[in-house]
RNA sequence: GGGCCGUUGGCGCAGUGGUAGCGCGCUCCCUUGACAUGGGAGAGGUCAUAGGUUCAAAUCCUAUACGGCCCACCA
């Protein structure tokens, strides 16, 4: 006997541990036998508990996993984690903040250590979370990406790399985090709409300092790195100024005036001041005038703070310079007497944030590992224009398609300790006097280059241990002097790079690497490539198309075939989850509350194709309710239609059934299942997760539910209908069941293994049942007539709510009208009588009874004698309201049945079908209107 | 600056050419023998605006307005 109502904690609990015990979501290769399922995990950074982000990704790719696993793949869901870099790094720094230790003071070893003790406990979270979650991972599967399999995929990759040219070492203009510490790539920047000022200075020429060139910035403190102006070569304002020297106040420095096709001349002055190195496009004005003007100076450090070329300003954070840069000059006037600060405006403008800490970015020059994209890029361009690869929703692949046709170079390195160490090794022999080294040897601080801290004794094992050293080439690296790839090179002094790679280098190659890529095994031969990504579309670029670039390149084939890109999940009104706006909704709680099943429903039916889903809690009550619906309509399938007799052997099977002596409504149903079935393999075909459950949760309530479940009511004491009705009623139920496993796993497990005895069937998984069959049959003309008797039902319901009658009170109907219809309602007047709850429905041989109300249906009239209840001006209000509701539908079909071009071009199914809706309504119109004209009188 | 998406009842959303739907909320009635996490009946929308195509437009086209997102990046 199942409980009243649905309990989820104790089902969930239960068939948690079942599914483990059975590892029934393993997957073994099937050369040559069943076709292969595979969904890689977007892996969650181990930075802590899953959002309801991570919820709504995961259920929506055990729904594609269970299902293909029902309809008879080899489905294998690969989980695992991300180690995440800066963020992970970034949320260990903070927990040794409130221990008031800093990593450096740690030191790199033993951070690592930390590290990993931090990863352990979080991934266990993690798994623990998609576990709960329902979703069925191959466990025996995990990977991480930095464990040692994966380590070996990302230094073959990146040695492979270096050996095509792809990748390489450089100075250039980086997107540098203060805050991290690290270099970023591009589309790890994002730009934020700032309030800021535009500082309007004006710059003396130096043999004139009463002529003046005005600049204007927003970013006062980079002047002091101010090596020239630039005007545009066309502009004949500064035409006659071009190669001109000025002079830079506060700090005198040499300026020259370039041309440059850069500069815009509509926009302030048409004359803009050049930093070269604290501006990416300053930079490239630079490259382009490098003989013309003065060598640049850095007065940023990678610090965030000014540099010694920074004369005054040293030392001052970069945002204390600005202040007071910003005061020295509002003191500052020029030789004409006039402030050379000529206006501030308040201006708005993006300002690159990183996307880790959200702090500002410092355009800096340094020295980092790039890839050359170009090439790669062009591949998967090919892969997506020629449909190897496909995105969902299509909208996406124009955004997808330009970002890879502008690609820029990969900045690869960064300047943490949390990751892969870039495996590259250095000559130290060759390199001692460019190698520059910070270690601590018998408690002093050595700095210098490693030859001087060598001949200062210290050993080489600390410094290769410390970590804490600086290869700075200042060009190329001498032949020789640095080995790619190799783990430990096997002799001489080596000291690897002690950057490590983006984390999302190694995330590029989880397709690959999870199945023991570079070697061919046997799993990479099977399940690669695999057959859909399912992520959010915020990291299209950074991730998605990253993977597709490197599948294609080493194995020239899509990593997955199909990408779904699904939206993020936001709060009711379209915001952002933020801890800051406290809007958080932790999934946990909504699963402890509401149930896994009502939580991954409500996710799944609102994941229509790349829409955001607005979330709240009042978003799971309704499948919290469906839940419970499907438990009772379970309950009373076992408990009333199948009195929880033993079942027969072979169960109740629809094959047993001859379709022909069925009734209406058990056509009718097993038509619209069927009907559903297909719907639901539609939708999924096409990654319509959303439309599949919306198709399921309206059978199953609307239709199966509310409709033959109530009237399968009226036949289980009548033996002849009985085991027809429970036929019916348990294989539809099972069938539905199963269709819905994907979404709602664990009550429709529990609700299997009560029921699988009746279906006839042993499986112990609904998994290792498998998907309904396909009835292959349909009966199109009992959808048509069940909306008659449906129709006839609702109206007479409404005229009893409408009229007060009792609910309880059995009243008596009659019917007249279209002879045809009447013909054909006439088997099915115990449906009328039973859910209408009529005690008679007989003709009405003698017109309108008095005192009788009047329901019109179609073709048909009721009336309904209800002397003593009924009120005649309620009637005859209902009466006029109805009436003037068919007088305007009629309206509507006469205009179009009179409309000559109408009937000339449109279809002429479409003209018959306004055709019978006017008889429809025309009939309906002249019954009421005789009703009311006979209450008038009366 | 370029691109994409959206604008449908109070709220959140389906609906891609033929009588406007769903969920929540709201009103009224009902402890009817699965379920009150339920049942029944209702109220509520000129489908953002203006043109156009078509016999027929929420649906296709054009423009506009508003909202959101992405990319580029503006000194």
């Amino acid at each position: 006997m199942l409980e009243k109502a649905y309990a989820p904690e104790a089902v969930e609990s239960k068939w948690i541990e079942a599914w483990k015990r059975a590892d029934l979501f393993h997957s073994e290769p099937d050369p040559g036998g069943k076709k292969s399922y595979t969904i890689v995990i977007p892996p969650p950074n181990v930075t802590g508990a899953l959002h309801m982000g991570h919820a709504l990704n995961n259920t929506l790719q055990d729904v594609l996993v269970r299902y293909h696993r029902l309809t008879g793949r080899e489905a294998c869901w690969v989980p695992g984690t991300d180690h995440g870099g800066i963020a992970t790094q970034n949320v260990m720094e903070k927990q040794l903040k409130a221990e008031g230790v800093t990593r450096q003071q740690l030191g790199r070893g033993k951070f690592l250590d930390r590290m990993q003790d931090w990863v352990r406990e979080c991934k266990s979270t993690i798994l623990g979370q998609l576990t709960r979650l329902g979703c069925g991972l191959d466990f025996g599967r995990e990977a991480f990406t930095m464990d040692e399999a994966r380590a070996k995929a990302v230094h073959y990759a990146f040695k492979k790399f270096y050996e095509e040219g792809l990748v390489y070492r450089g100075e250039r203009m980086v997107n540098w985090c203060v805050r991290c510490g690290t270099a970023l790539s591009d589309i790890e920047v994002e730009f934020e709409e700032k309030k800021g000022h535009l500082w309007h200075m004006r710059y003396p020429l130096k043999d004139d300092p009463k002529r003046f060139l005005t600049v204007a910035t927003t970013r006062p403190e980079t002047m002091l790195g101010d090596t020239a102006v630039a005007v545009h070569p066309k502009d004949e304002r500064y035409a006659d100024w071009v190669g001109k020297e000025l002079s830079l106040p506060l700090t005198g420095h040499a300026l020259t005036v370039v041309a440059d096709e850069h500069v815009d001349r509509a926009f302030g002055t048409g004359a803009v001041k050049v930093t070269p190195f604290h501006d990416p496009n300053d930079f490239e004005i630079w490259q382009r005038h490098e003989r013309e003007m003065p060598a640049p100076r850095q007065v940023i450090g990678l610090d965030g703070k000014m540099t010694d070329e920074a004369g005054a300003y040293a030392g001052l954070p970069r945002e204390e310079a600005r202040k007071k840069i910003v005061a020295d000059l509002e003191a500052l006037a020029g030789a004409d007497g006039e402030p050379i600060l000529e206006k501030t405006e308040a201006y708005k403008h993006s300002v690159g944030t990183c996307y880790r800490c959200n702090q500002p970015i410092e355009p800096l020059v340094s020295e980092q590992w790039f890839m050359k994209m170009e090439a790669v890029a062009e591949k998967a361009v090919a892969a997506v224009d020629d449909g190897r690869f496909t995105i969902y929703p299509e909208s996406w692949k124009k955004p997808y398609r330009d970002w890879l046709v502008n690609i820029r170079d990969w900045c690869l390195s960064r300047q943490i300790w949390w990751g892969h160490r870039i495996p590259v090794w250095y000559d130290a022999d060759i390199l001692a006097d460019r190698i520059r080294v910070s270690v601590e040897h018998g408690g002093v601080v050595v700095k210098g280059t490693l030859r001087e801290a060598l001949d200062a004794g210290v050993p080489f094992e600390t410094v290769r241990d410390a970590g804490r050293y600086r290869y700075e080439s200042g060009g190329k690296a001498a032949g020789g002097a640095l080995r790619v790839g190799a783990e430990i090179p096997e002799e001489g002094r080596w000291l690897q790079d002690q950057d490590v790679l983006d984390t999302w280098f190694s995330s590029a190659l989880w397709p690959l690497s999870v199945f023991g890529w570079p070697e061919k095994t046997e799993d990479f031969k099977f399940y690669y490539p695999t057959s859909v990504l399912v992520t959010g579309y915020e990291i299209l670029y950074l991730w998605v198309a990253r993977m597709q670039m490197m599948g294609l390149h080493f194995e020239g084939t899509v990593p997955f075939h199909h990408a779904v890109m699904h939206g993020i999940v936001r709060d009711k009104r379209g915001k952002k989850m933020s801890k800051s706006l406290g809007n958080v909704i932790d999934p946990l709680v909504v699963m402890d509350k509401y149930g896994t099943d009502a939580t991954r429903f409500a996710l799944a039916s609102l994941a229509y194709p790349g829409k955001d889903i607005p979330f709240a809690e009042d978003s799971i009550t309704g499948p919290r309710n469906f839940a419970n619906k499907i438990w009772n309509l379970t309950r009373f399938v076992l408990d009333y239609a199948l009195k929880n007799e033993t079942p027969p052997a072979g169960g109740y099977s629809l094959d047993s059934l001859d379709r022909g002596s069925l009734e209406l409504a058990d056509r009718w149903i097993l038509s619209r299942y069927e009907e559903t079935a297909e719907a639901v393999r539609a939708s999924m075909a096409g990654y319509n997760i959303a439309a599949a459950a919306d198709a399921l949760y309206g059978f199953l309530w609307d239709e199966f539910c509310d409709w033959y479940v109530e009237l399968s009511k009226s036949g289980l004491d009548d033996a002849a209908r009985l085991p027809v009705i429970r036929a019916i009623l348990v294989q539809v139920l099972t069938g539905s069941l199963k269709m819905l496993h994907p979404f709602m796993p664990y009550i429709t497990e529990e609700l299997y293994e009560n029921l699988r005895a009746y279906a006839g069937e042993s499986a112990d998984f609904v998994l290792r049942a498998g998907a309904p069959a396909p009835e292959g049959w349909k009966d199109p003309g009992s959808v048509a007539s069940m909306g008659v008797v449906m129709d006839a039902v609702r109206s007479l319901r409404a005229l009893r709510a409408q009229l007060n009658v009792p609910p309880a009170l059995k009243i008596k109907a009659f019917h007249s009208g279209d002879e045809a219809e009447l013909r054909a309602l006439a088997p099915h007047a115990g449906y009328v009588r039973h859910l209408a709850r009529l005690e008679a429905l007989e003709a009405a041989a003698n017109g309108r009874p008095a005192q009788s109300a009047t329901a019109v249906s179609r073709k048909l009239t009721f009336f309904v004698p209800l002397a003593g209840v009924i009120d005649f001006d309620r009637e005859r209000t209902r009466l006029t309201k109805e009436i003037a509701r068919v007088a305007k539908e009629l309206e509507k079909c006469r205009k179009q049945l009179t409309n000559a071009s109408f009937l000339e071009r449109a279809p002429v199914d479409e003209v018959d079908k306004i055709r019978a809706r006017q008889d429809e309504f025309e009939s309906m119109h002249s019954s009421l209107a005789a009703t009311l004209e006979s209450l008038g009188e009366s």
